[in-house]
DNA sequence: CGCGACGTTGATTTGCCTCAACGATTGTGG
DNA sequence: CCACAATCGTTGAGGCAAATCAACGTCGCG
């Protein structure tokens, strides 16, 4: 079994050989998820990695005032999991709820090291990945610490109109670290 | 030469030969600079990553308004480059200032692909360090968004004492995302 | 149908910013 | 080594962005 989109994507990073790519895919499960499901639950450890190949996904924590605060979305083509609990076999302080039904390709914690020795190209692969992670995470911290709400808001809609759309104004605004009674006044202005 | 603080950190992560070690540190090159010299000024090309031996950085940006936004404060042990403008070779968006006199292990970009075709375990190690990296950046945002200036202040002096010692008020404020004037008024109140 | 989650709106409050002034400290050139 | 400038930390007055709290109509779902 062959996942096409699972291939692509890392073709954008790294060449594998097409031994390579079949074994790669033997690694990873297809499994679905129904809407509002959770793939993960603060105090679970995290057992999976994940590759979105259809619907969307929310990661959030609930601080101690019971507040979500959204770290990221996932739809097709992102990877999702808790990388601290995954690599750390630790519990998670991460909620991962599917938003509609949903499918993904899932690799365990096991697999995935045995999918490092097997194929050295995944070393790199993942590197490359975590890189533009951290770059990602750097200008989100920018964003948030020089723009203002509305700002924000509008980066976030015209960068990823796809997501926005599919979002409840409340899911919105626990992403963009402000009330969803504010995001409704922001919205009104324009 | 074998560089002692380098290969301790190395090891705390992955296994290298002593062969290997010896190679490793080939790559790098030591240097020194001198306090308020910057390391990098954005609209540069990062063509260096570095291992700081002793001394202070500080990592900032600076928004259109005028204001520095500091990313990360880096002293022994730590890495420091723009990710993105050596990854990508593009221009800086980033500033890297030493705090004081400082001396550091640095590798170019060209070296840096020599070094991960040599060593492979070297894609294993940047590979876990860029995933440590991701999760202090989480971490860093859900602060952000759930925790008041006054607290986010003192978790960052209690968890880094040593580097809160070394910095001025305004080079604080500017990690913590609040005014200086802010900052001494939350001072004041413990 | 009825309930719960949602988006909206207004009144009020508050955490933090802005601006301005001041003394203390540091650094620098003569 | 001193004088001066620059940068710093502090403080206060005032202002604003965003939070809080409460009320209300709407919608989708069971």
């Amino acid at each position: 079994m062959k996942y096409d989109l699972l291939i692509a994507h890392i073709n954008k990073i790294v060449r594998l050989t097409k031994v390579e790519e079949e074994e790669l895919c033997r690694y990873f499960q297809p499994m679905s998820i129904a809407k509002k499901a959770y793939l993960l639950q603060q105090g679970e450890i995290c057992k999976f990695e994940g590759f979105v190949l259809n619907g969307c996904f929310r990661t959030f924590t609930l601080d101690k005032k019971g507040n979500e605060n959204t770290l990221f979305f996932a739809t097709k083509d992102w990877w999702l999991m808790d990388i601290d609990s995954f690599m750390n076999n630790k519990p998670s302080e991460l909620n991962i709820q599917a938003l509609e039904d949903s499918k993904l390709l899932i690799i365990s914690q096991t697999d995935k090291e045995k999918l490092y020795e097997a194929i050295p190209s995944a070393e790199k692969l993942f590197r490359i990945m975590f890189q533009k992670s951290v770059v990602a995470w750097q200008r989100r911290l920018v964003r948030n610490q020089s723009l203002s709400a509305k700002e924000r808001y509008q980066h976030f809609t015209s960068k990823y109109p796809e997501i926005a759309s599919k979002l409840t104004d409340r899911q919105t605004s626990s992403y963009l670290g402000i009330t969803h009674e504010f995001l409704s006044k922001i919205k009104r202005e324009c």
